[in-house]
DNA sequence: AACCTTCCCAACCGCCGTATC
DNA sequence: AGATACGGCGGTTGGGAAGGT
């Protein structure tokens, strides 16, 4: 025989919590801390499931736990990761202090989804939009570029997004510092990158992200000593 | 003001790997 | 060793809020 079941889910409560239950269980954990949720509801007199009490906790109640809208730099960051990591949320939470993955999960599906489909962006890939067919209209959510400057906004987003290819696949480290690994540019591309109305916005994305640190620099050629290394450039 | 539609997010559901009996 | 609970995770949903007609 295994364990005891966690709860018989008969005559629990469900659905939204009361203020009431949230004070309960606030002081539960703020006095005995969190052990075993099972035992929680009981000692905490709560007709809730241990199950119900962990998210609520850890989705709500947390007193570490920010509130409201992510900040641009937070969505930057959750869009980066994403790329990266796809959809592990809690993995992606662990380097946003204070937000949960249920948080930012709900993000990306109301808000950074639209918007990069807006961009032309597949916001599964991170690549533009396949140009649409006879056969496959445009979804209605990407629509395309209507002005000048959308025109030219993804047209700067689609060049960066092929830069950052080459840039990112950062090592993230518990200090939330973002490694850039030695990332080799065909000598080739540099010049292009390095002259184009972009490379500020390359500089900046990465300072955005903590991605360059001491031991990661990026100068430009010659004048600031890059170190060539096999008819490419090499970021220290 | 009343109704309808869309948006948003807290909470639930079900699955999986691990721990426990 | 096998059965089963626990804790954690990602996907989905339901209902209230907001906006539009």
């Amino acid at each position: 025989m295994g364990r005891q079941p966690c709860c018989d889910k008969v005559g629990l409560k469900k659905g939204p919590w009361s203020a009431d239950e949230d004070q309960k269980l606030v002081n539960f954990i703020l006095t005995n801390g969190q052990c075993c949720w099972r035992a929680v509801p009981k000692l905490a007199g709560l007709l809730r499931c241990g199950k119900s009490c962990r998210l609520r906790w850890t989705n709500y109640l947390r007193p570490d736990l920010k509130r409201g809208l992510l900040s641009e730099y937070e969505e930057k960051m959750v869009i980066d990761l994403h790329a990266q990591l796809g959809n592990r949320w809690a993995k992606i939470a662990s380097h946003l202090p204070g937000r949960t993955d249920n948080e930012i999960k709900n993000h990306w599906n109301t808000h950074i989804k639209k918007k990069l489909n807006k961009m032309g962006i597949d916001p599964l890939t991170h690549k533009p939009l396949p140009p649409p067919t006879a056969d496959q209209p445009p979804p209605e959510a990407a629509a395309q570029p209507k002005t000048t400057e959308e025109a030219e906004e993804l047209e700067d987003l689609t060049f960066k997004d092929s830069i950052e290819d080459k840039i990112t696949s950062p090592l993230i480290e518990s200090t939330e510092l973002l490694l850039v690994n030695n990332n080799d540019f065909s000598i080739d591309e540099i010049p292009e990158i390095m002259s184009s109305d972009i490379w500020d916005d390359v500089v900046d994305f990465s300072n955005t992200l903590d991605l360059l640190v001491d031991d990661c620099d990026i100068h430009e050629p010659s004048s600031r000593g890059v170190a060539k290394h096999d008819d490419s450039w090499k970021f220290n």
